[in-house]
DNA sequence: ATTCAATATGGAAGCGCTTCCAGTTTATTT
DNA sequence: AAATAAACTGGAAGCGCTTCCATATTGAAT
């Protein structure tokens, strides 16, 4: 593999100069430039990325995060960031955190100790203050869907508690008044959010809420199944049922089903996330759109202005829900 | 941030006894040690990941690239890739292709420059002969759910014509006779095995195929319904239609729905993946199963052994697929 | 022609670590 | 106690690049 220093003497020139060709820098002449690029075409030249690093302190890619690999929600974020990554000609470096504190904090110092130029994060075991904390070090961050007050410049979030809100008016609308709720784990804050704007839409329908109509889940699939189950065990009475995300629905439509049950005849379920495979379920699934690109491409021009200085753009943090209206709930 | 010069400073050692502990090396006392250790604790020592790959050409991190990040396919072979990784004490680095062989080769050249000790390779874009010629380079590699030949103990694949061909002989038994088929694009391996296997089960079965019946998708959902519209239109008759993954499958139900058709009564599906949302499809599909945990576990294992020397397992590069029996498909 | 600024180039230090080699200390054997 | 091997430690070069500083060249302005 050559290195600068064959190009250079192949180039008659110095390493400095190979250098400067190397990283676009003004105040080398045509000449040079010329015989350079010339002599690594010739020797085939791989600029060695590490010792790059390690000289300059930059790397020319952006760190991601991201508790999970798989699922529709973080499947579709993954994805999305990733590409606006390479429109912009920056490279992604993917990692898992798991969930669990201690894995995040380690993925998140490998990122940081191969000097990512900026981090995109998208975790929930990490605490908000070892955030904040972060936020005063030298790696420029984003965090996605969640916001913390102190640095909420740097959070991109949806409005969660319209979303939930949201929901429930419309199931109101449609004449529901026996509402059940499959919530996401409390202790996230999505989750309560959703619940609170929940809570909200039945309060100014003057229908009070009943806790025996909550069941928390974990936004698994498998927990909308277990919701209903618990739900019909303890004999409660509903028409209708929100859920916290989309495969929490998905679960609960066929727990419902395995009861015999017909949807949206006897029960009307909708989600939350529009995740691309609502479109397939059967019935379709009325449910909440997360505009999961828009917060992918707003994180990076984020990073492509306060890190790499490259456009001035508006930054919006917040995004705003909206009803998906299809096939999952019926009139009342 | 502490440099191993001040660490060995504090300890009152040279440089090299430093590497060394760091490095676990044997023939340090235990008394340099102890003093190492302190000193790192005191000055809240962390080495840098960058000049340690630069000096040692080493990067304890192995790179995955994908052609896809999103998908229940990719997003739980990707996840358990690097659960299986993580469990090794080794990092992932992951990064995307999007099946475009530019891009592909582009997130190639990203991971070999950053010294990953070694490659999981999970793309269809790089051809056969690319990945031989790497083959000879320097940095070792796996490839998934793609058989080469002229490599193939480097390749981790499915018995994809089994698999056609028990998914066809299921139907076969059900008592179906009229079969439609929509397959992935025949550019792909996979597709094209499975088709193979579909084939070979109808033949022995004395029922002859019927070019009218076949639809090549993309593999993507939409296209699933677009194959179902396409035989629709073309008044064909059949009873069943297999599909080559579960995602089209799913599309496919969703078109005939469209149509007013019952599921299973008028016309039965199968599937093929057995991904994890084919349990919550309604009906529940019947499919064909694909060990994605299972390869991922073995790609790492030849990675253990090859690359880091740490056990001495069998290897197995064929995995083999299983009938998964739901309600998807009625007798005939 | 002379001056001065702008532009272009080379030299050399240094980023933080690994690793080879040589030298020193300790333990083991006779 | 001497001889030898084994265990341990330090010095120094070097991984491939960036970047600061100093010097050289060019061109425009007087």
């Amino acid at each position: 593999m050559a290195t600068i220093y064959e190009v250079s003497a192949l180039a008659g020139v110095s390493l400095s100069s190979v250098s400067r060709v190397l990283n676009d820098h003004e105040h080398v002449s045509k000449k040079t430039k010329e015989k350079v690029v010339a002599a690594m075409n010739e020797l085939n030249y791989r600029p060695n990325t590490i010792a790059r690093s390690l000289a300059s302190n930059r790397s020319n890619s952006v760190g991601v995060l991201v508790s999970e690999l798989h699922g529709p929600f973080f499947g579709a974020m993954l994805s999305s960031v990733e590409l606006e990554l390479r429109k912009a000609g920056k490279h992604a470096v993917i990692t898992a955190g798991h969930s669990d504190e201690e894995s995040e904090i380690n993925g998140l110092d490998f990122l940081i100790d191969r000097k990512c130029d900026a981090l995109i994060l998208l975790v929930d075991a990490i605490s908000d203050d070892y955030l904040i904390k972060l936020s005063k070090g030298n790696t420029p961050f984003v965090i996605l869907n969640r916001n913390i007050s102190e640095i909420s410049d740097h959070c991109f979030y949806l409005d969660n508690e319209l979303g939930g809100y949201l929901a429930a008016k419309y199931l109101i609308e449609q004449g529901h008044k026996e509402i059940a709720y499959i919530s996401g784990p409390l202790t996230k804050q999505d989750s309560t959010e959703r619940l609170t704007g929940h809570k909200k839409a039945l309060a100014e329908a003057n229908i009070s809420f009943k806790e025996s109509l909550l069941y928390e889940g974990d936004y698994l699939t498998k927990s909308g199944r277990d919701g209903i189950n618990y739900l019909i065990k303890h004999k409660t009475t509903f028409t209708a049922v929100a859920c916290s995300n989309d495969e929490m629905a998905s679960g609960a439509m066929r727990g419902a089903r395995d009861h015999k049950w017909l949807i949206p005849e006897q029960c009307s379920f909708i989600g939350f996330d529009n995740a691309f495979f609502t479109e397939y379920l059967y019935p379709q699934l009325t449910t909440i759109n997360f505009p999961v690109n828009d917060m992918a491409k707003m994180s990076t021009q984020w990073i492509l202005k306060n890190v790499y200085k490259q456009k001035e753009l508006d930054i919006i943090n917040m995004f705003i829900p909206e009803l998906i209206e299809r096939q999952s709930v019926k009139k009342n």
